[in-house]
DNA sequence: CAGGAAGTCTCGATCAATCGAGATTTCCTG
DNA sequence: CAGGAAATCTCGATTGATCGAGACTTCCTG
C-alpha cells in the first residue's frame, strides 16, 4: 500500500471517529439541556431561522401540528423559546429563542472551541490551508450525499 | 484579522458543519435500520466489543437491566444480534452481531466512503499529511473533552 | 358581513421505552 | 447439599411523545 493510500485510509478513520465523537457530544449536550434530540434540533432550527412558525416546524420535521405544539410548549416551559404572533397575520405563531440556548451552548462548547483553536494555532498556514480545502470539499460531499439520501425535505 | 486567524475560523466552521452533518446522517442511518438512536448505539457497541454481556450494556448505558433485556429483544427480533450463553457461566448472556449490521452499514456508507476517498485522492501527499496531523490532534482534543464532560463512564 | 380557508391549539387515545419489584436460573462457598 | 449471590428475565405500571379529530381564532374573498 502506498503512502497516499495509507494516509487516505487513516484520514477516513479519523473522520469516522470525529463523527462518533460528535454524536456522543451532541448526546451530552441534549442531556445538559434537559431536552431530547428532536427538541434540541428544533431549538437549533429556531436559532438559525429568522421567522420560524409552528407550521414551518411541522413541515421541516414531518411531525403533526399537535406534536409541534407540544414541542414548543416544552421548549417554552424551559425558557428556551418564546411564542409571539405575527402582527399582520395574527393566526401565525412565531418561535424565537430567548438567548438561553446560545448562552448554554457557548458555556458547553467554549472550552472545546478554545482547545480546538489552540491546536490549529500550532500549525503553519500552509497546513491550515490544506485542511480547509479538504474539509470544505468533504463537507460538500457529505451534503450532497445527505441530499440524495433524503429527497423529501427540499 | 490575519490570514491565519481567518483560516482557523473557517476550519472551525467546517468542523461544526461536519458535526451537524454527522448527526443528520446518523439519524438517517437509524431510520434506515428501523432503530432508535439508543438501540443503534448498542448495536455499534456489540459490533465493537468482543464479549458483550447484557449486564455490561446496562453498565455502559446506565439503563436498568429490564430495559436492556427489552433492548436486546428488539435487536434480536430484527435479526441484528444473537444471544448466547457463556459455556462456563451459564448465567451470563452474551450479545453478538449477526453480520446484518455491518452489511447494512456498508451498504449505506459505501457511496459516501467512496466519494470521500475520491476527494482525498485529488490532493497531494503533503496536504494529506497535514490533514491527518490536524485531524488526529483534534480527535485527541475531542476525546479529552468528552472524557472531562462525562466522568462517570470509565 | 358570510363563508371558507389557514394556522394553531385542545383533547383523548395510543405506542414505545423505561422503571421497580420480584421470579428464575446458575454459580460459588462451606 | 444448603444458602446466598450474580445475571438475566418477566410483569405491571408509568412516562413522554406522538397522532387524529375537531375546536378556535384570524384572514381573505366576494
Amino acid at each position: 500500500m502506498s503512502r497516499r493510500d495509507e494516509l487516505i485510509g487513516s484520514i477516513g478513520d479519523l473522520l469516522r471517529l470525529q463523527s462518533g465523537l460528535a454524536l456522543v457530544l451532541h448526546q451530552a449536550v441534549a442531556e445538559r439541556f434537559g431536552l431530547n434530540p428532536t427538541d434540541l434540533k428544533c431549538l437549533d432550527l429556531a436559532a438559525r431561522e429568522e421567522a420560524l412558525t409552528a407550521g414551518r416546524i411541522a413541515e421541516v420535521t414531518g411531525m403533526s401540528t399537535s406534536a409541534v405544539t407540544a414541542l414548543i410548549d416544552r421548549l417554552e416551559k424551559r425558557g428556551f423559546v418564546e411564542r409571539y404572533r405575527d402582527a399582520s397575520d395574527r393566526r401565525k405563531v412565531y418561535v424565537r429563542t430567548t438567548g438561553q440556548h446560545e448562552e448554554k451552548l457557548a458555556e458547553i462548547y467554549g472550552p472545546l472551541s478554545d482547545a480546538t483553536t489552540r491546536v490549529l494555532e500550532s500549525f503553519d498556514v500552509t497546513s491550515l490551508d490544506a485542511v480547509r480545502d479538504v474539509l470544505s470539499k468533504l463537507a460538500e460531499v457529505s451534503r450532497t450525499f445527505i441530499g440524495s439520501e433524503k429527497p423529501e425535505n427540499g
